[in-house]
Order: structure tokens, then sequence, then C-alpha cells
DNA sequence: TGGAATGTTCGGCT
DNA sequence: AAGCCGAACATTCC
């Protein structure tokens, strides 16, 4: 489910929870839960909780654990079971539960902080972005989705900012003009701020870490929107398949 | 019943 | 090398 904005909520009601808190136990419950080496959690206590591209980052006073959220994982603050509960960090004060019902996400222990993946779509200044985006001969809608290039956006956000920026998905990057680069920067930003300040999207079961739901959804624009008049110009939003991915935007909006 | 779903990776092809 | 495509992962929902 998540992206850079609810991420980030789960990051942001997580954090008070667990920062310089003692791991007293941890469980993996399913095999898929955990990859790579893992060592005992058990005494390690929570230094910092923070956000990596969708990802959330937990360190430790000994190495960090970086949590893959994929389609369908959660992570919730609060001690009974799920049904598709595969981890749990349990502390002396409550548990964090790792949620996910498609099993594609999982915990990774990391020795060192992560830097496999390109600039955080909200730091990056625009003269590094049109930089990055000018030597890509690559259409906009699977480089934008594509971490290595940024991290943080997923298909939701990809296709609002494109919305906004009234920029066509199928776009090549390297041809864009200098102004069409600056509304998609000023759009991405802006899109992003608004959606973390609405506490993210909740378009099936998307919730933060006290069980929140977002309420970004209801600013969709595109998103799910097939059919729909546009908002700007009442022509239905299409609905198209872009790198295998569903994509939504405004034909008559959203020039080549 | 088949298809699609907020994600990523891998192998093969051009 | 870079980019594209399909498949795979597992589950639920319509």
């Amino acid at each position: 489910m998540p992206e850079l904005p609810e991420a980030e909520n789960i990051v942001r009601t997580l954090a008070p929870r667990i920062t310089g808190q003692r791991i007293l136990r941890s469980e993996f419950r399913t095999p898929r839960s955990r990859q790579g080496p893992m060592p005992d959690l058990a005494g390690r206590g929570v230094i910092s909780v923070s956000r990596y591209g969708k990802q959330v980052l937990i360190g430790l006073d000994e190495g960090f654990l970086l949590i893959e959220l994929r389609m369908t994982g959660l992570l919730l603050w609060r001690e009974d079971l799920g049904t598709h509960t595969r981890a749990r960090l349990i502390f002396g004060h409550g548990a964090v539960r790792f949620d996910d019902i498609r099993q594609f996400g999982s915990f990774r222990f990391l020795h060192d902080p992560p830097d496999h993946l390109g600039p955080d779509p909200l730091e990056i200044p625009p003269g590094d972005f049109r930089a990055r985006l000018q030597v890509r001969q690559r259409m906009l809608k699977p480089l934008l989705l594509d971490q290595r290039f940024l991290r943080g956006l997923g298909n939701i956000y990809v296709d609002e900012i494109l919305f906004r920026a009234r920029i066509h998905p199928v776009a090549l990057a390297s041809r864009l003009s200098r102004a069409r680069v600056e509304r998609l920067h000023d759009s991405m930003v802006m899109a992003l701020a608004e959606a973390i300040e609405c506490g993210g999207s909740s378009i099936s079961d998307y919730v933060n870490a006290d069980g929140v739901k977002g309420r970004f959804q209801i600013r969709h624009r595109v998103y799910g929107k097939a059919g729909v008049p546009c908002r700007r110009c009442r022509f239905p939003i299409r609905r198209v398949v872009v790198g295998q991915r569903g994509t939504h935007f405004c034909p008559h909006c959203q020039r080549r």
C-alpha cells in the first residue's frame, strides 16, 4: 500500500512510541517476513525511526532494520495478533505488529544505513532533478516509479503528480522543456506535502501505526477515476496500461 | 471465473 | 549499456 506519504505517516505515529525504548523480543511468524540474516534483536535499543523512500528505517544501537511494506504491508502499534500478522517487535510497554496480506513485504537487517536508492523527492533540488531527467531516454511514468531514480513515488502519486503538472505519462524524460520540468518538480513537492498533511491515501485498508486512515484519497484527481469528468476540463479521465501499471490521466489536459 | 490491486526483482530480448 | 517486456511472488475482492 504505502508510498512516501503513507510511510511518512507510519513513521510519525510509530516514532514517539518506540524511540528510546528497548526491544524485549522479536517474532517472525512466516519465513518470508524476514530477508537475509537476522541477528537476535532482543535487548537492542531503538535510536531512531525514519523513512527511506517508501520504506521504514528503524535505527538500533547496533545496526538498522529496513522494513519494506510493498503492496499490503502495515506497521501497527498494538499488542494483539491479527490474521495477517507476519512479524512483531515486542517492547515492555506494547508491540509493533507487521501485518501483510500478500506477504510481499519483509524486514531486513543492515549494518550500515541504506544508500542503494535515488534521492528523496522532497529533498532533491530542482536543478538536480532536471539534470537527472535530461539523461534518461525513458517514458516519464516508469522512470518516476523507478526507486533508483527517485525514492518514494508509487503508482497513485505518479499519476496524481503528472496530472497536476499537466504532463502525459509517456512523455520522454530527456525531451521535457525547462518549464515542464519546473512544473513537474513543483507538482511533486506540493502533492506529496499535501498528501502527508492529509495522512496519506486510504484506498483499501491503509492505516497509520495508530490505526487511523488517511484522507488524501478524496483529493485524488485521476487515480481510480477512469470515465469521471476531469475536474479541470470535464473530458473523461482515461485509464491505460503503461509499463504494466494501470495509468490514469486526462487526454485533454495532459498532451504529449 | 478471471482480472486487477498503493511493489519489486529477475531473466530474456533488442 | 539501457530500456522494454513478461512472469513471479500471495491474497483478496469484485
